[in-house]
This record gives structure tokens, sequence and C-alpha cells, in this order.
DNA sequence: TGAGTATGTTACCGATCAGTAACATGATGC
DNA sequence: GCATCATGTTACTGATCGGTAACATACTCA
């Protein structure tokens, strides 16, 4: 058998043949821009972990601001497939759906190295209005808000659209909560309180 | 009568006379890692703000990441302090301080500019566990929850570490989300649901 | 075989970053 | 009057930033 390290070299050898450059930049993007930081991380740094170079870099993006973008519509585009996955898992059960999507959630929050959401963090690190991030992020929260509401409403929920704002709140705080004060309270009380709003807002009682 | 711009001139220079540099350089400071970001705003930019220069500014702090700790901080002791000063206005009603003090940071959230919590946003900004401004913002962040406990408790709420979680996901969430889906939503929900949160919750219901 | 195309490599640009050295100025207090 | 000390000013360092030019290599497809 190989060593681990020589393994690894392998695989990223094996990655480096089978993946063109594009997607391995994006790839390594995903990885640093989350864990560090959007603006603690150049372009160079994203290269060399995508094993490549600047150079072929801004051949497939104009620039920095416009690969983040790509980033973040990359993030967006992923949790949103995910709603949609748990909502065909879950026809008929509107409340049981969203229940099934912060729990998977809660999940990704508790996973070691979390650091909340994506797509949250971009926001508060990229507050100038014209970035081309902006109108990803924007474009997603309000989205993701509009699923809440629209599937509140057809669970029965009176004032699905305040308990939609809730469940943003919620979702939101958990994200940034667990950076500050450790995972052990936030995604808990999300949960639980989600499960509150869900379950006993209906409009017959 | 003096024009506005002559007036301003005078006001700076009647605070560059009155002021000590210091404080100049923390206020600056305030308003320039509040509204641009940490990493975005340079040190140069700060002094230049403060009417004054970088030497001057490192003759005062060590670096800028003492900088940055120093206003997290007095922005921590600003909150805390407004917390105390509404606990003198609302003696023997624990809910209510609770409520007036969310209040409160809803007007913080809904003038023109904010970007809701400048100790969250430092937070997402500063990843690196040794960063001095890390274990100013952990420990605001869990004082303030730990705030929230001790009136809910005695306010009689059962559960009442179980409530002060869910405020401090309202509270965060309400800083975050206002950041991307605007501030019309997100300071309503807070309200409303804190209001809910330690009107229905006592330990007689 | 040969042309076109994607990628790799190296070296560079101007700007900006955090941080410092050396010296000039101005006020305070004895 | 003199010494001290805080502040201002200018110029600098070495590193890093986003972004580009020029050229070499390798693979594909006709």
């Amino acid at each position: 058998m190989v060593g681990k390290k020589a393994q690894k070299r392998l695989d990223a050898a094996a990655e480096k043949d089978a993946v063109p450059p594009r997607a391995r930049i994006l790839s390594a993007a995903h990885d640093l821009f989350y864990r560090q930081g959007i603006r603690a991380v150049g372009v160079e740094l994203v290269a060399a972990s995508a094993d490549t170079n600047k150079m072929t870099l801004y051949r497939h993006f104009d620039s920095k601001d416009e690969l983040v973008a790509e980033y973040l519509q990359e993030v967006a585009a992923g949790i949103e497939a995910s709603w949609d996955r748990l909502a065909a898992t879950h026809a008929g059960d509107p409340a049981g759906h969203i229940l099934a999507w912060l729990r998977e959630a809660g999940r990704q929050m508790e996973r070691p190295g979390s650091r909340g959401c994506p797509i949250t963090n971009a926001a508060i690190e990229l507050p100038e209005p014209d970035h081309p991030g902006r109108a990803v992020i924007e474009a997603h929260k309000r989205g993701m808000r509009k699923r809440f509401a629209a599937r509140c409403k057809e669970a029965g929920l009176k004032d699905a659209e305040i308990i939609a704002d809730q469940l943003v709140l919620l979702l939101d705080g958990a994200g940034v909560a667990m950076q500050t004060i450790g995972l052990k309270g936030p995604v808990a009380a999300l949960l639980r309180h989600a499960e509150w709003l869900l379950g006993n807002g209906r409009s017959n009682d």
C-alpha cells in the first residue's frame, strides 16, 4: 500500500487530469473563501490551491469580483437544490419540508470547521452595493424567504409572511451566533423554535 | 453666517484642539470600520480621517489588530452601557427591560446607513482564532446571552435559558437579515416575536 | 504532419498594505 | 530660558494585492 501523503499526491494528479481547470478553480475558491474569508484570500492562493496559476484563472474569470460572484452563485444553487430535493420527498407536507431543510442546514452548521452560511458571511464582507456578488446574495436570500412564506401558506398557517420572517431570523441568527458563542446553543434553539412555529401556529387553533 | 463647509472646517479644527488624537483615532476607526468593514480600511485612512497621521496612530496602538480590538471593546462597552441604563428605568420589570433594549437595538438598525451589529460583522470578518478582537467579541456575545437568561429567569419564565437562546438568534438574525433583504421585515419580526416570547411564555400559563 | 487551442511559466506592472526611522515643530512646566 | 514630551511630517521598507505581457509546452483534430 502507498502512504497517505503519496496517495493524496496521486489523487491531486488524478483530479488535475480529470477535472478542467475552471472547475478546480471554483472548487478551491469555495474552500478558501468560506474558511478564511473572501477579502483574506488572494487570487494567487486560489490558483495555486487549484493546481494551476493566476494566468489561467484570469482566462476563465474577468476579475476576482467575478470569481466571487460565481462562487456565490454556485453556493446559492447548491442550497436551493437541496431545498428542491427535499420538496420531492415531502410532497403534501409543507411544514415537514421546511423542517427537514432546516435540519439539514443545522447539520451543515454542526460540521467541524463550519462558519455558518457562506452567503450571509459574504453579505457582511462585501458591503459595496455595486459588487457583482451582491445581486446573487440578495436574490438568494429573498428567494429563500419567499420559499418559506409559500410553504407556510400551503401549510395553512395564519400570518404565513410573519412566520417566514421569523424563520429567516432564526436561520440567519443561528449561522451567525455559532461563530461567536459556539454551536451548542444556536442550532438546537433554531430547530426547537422552528418546530414550535410550524407546529403550533395553524389557522384552526 | 458662515457656509456649511466653512462651519464644518471650524468644527474639525475645534475638535482637533479639544479632543486628544487617541480619541479622534478611535472615533474615526469606529466610523470607517463599521461602514466599510475592518479589512477594507487601512490605517492610513483611519489616521487621515482623524486629522492626524500614521505615526501618531502607531504611538498609541501597537498594531492595527490592537486598534481593532480596542474599537470592538468600545462598541461592546457602549452596548452594555445602554443595557445598564435601561435596567435602571425598568427595575422590577425584567421582561420590559429586555424589550426596551431590543426596541433600542431595532431603532439603531433602522437608522439610515446601518449595517447591523458591529460586533457580529467583526466576528465574520475576523475568523482567525488568535486575533485580539476575538476575545472581545466572544466575551460580549456570551455576556449578552447571559444577561438575557438572567432577566428571563427573574421574569419567571420557564425555560429561561432556551428563551435566551431564541432571543439571541432573533437579534443576531435581524442584524444580518437587514443587510440582505432590507430593513422592512427583520426588525419588525424581531420585536413582534420577542414580545410574544416574553409575554406568552410565563410559568403560570 | 501541421495548425489551432488550452494551459503552464516567468516576470513584470502600479497600487496599496502594515509598520518604522529621522527629524521638525509646538506646547508645557520648572 | 531651558528641557521635556506629544505631535506632525516626510520618506522609506518589504510584502502583498489584482491584473497583464510574452513565451513555452502539450494536446486535439483535420
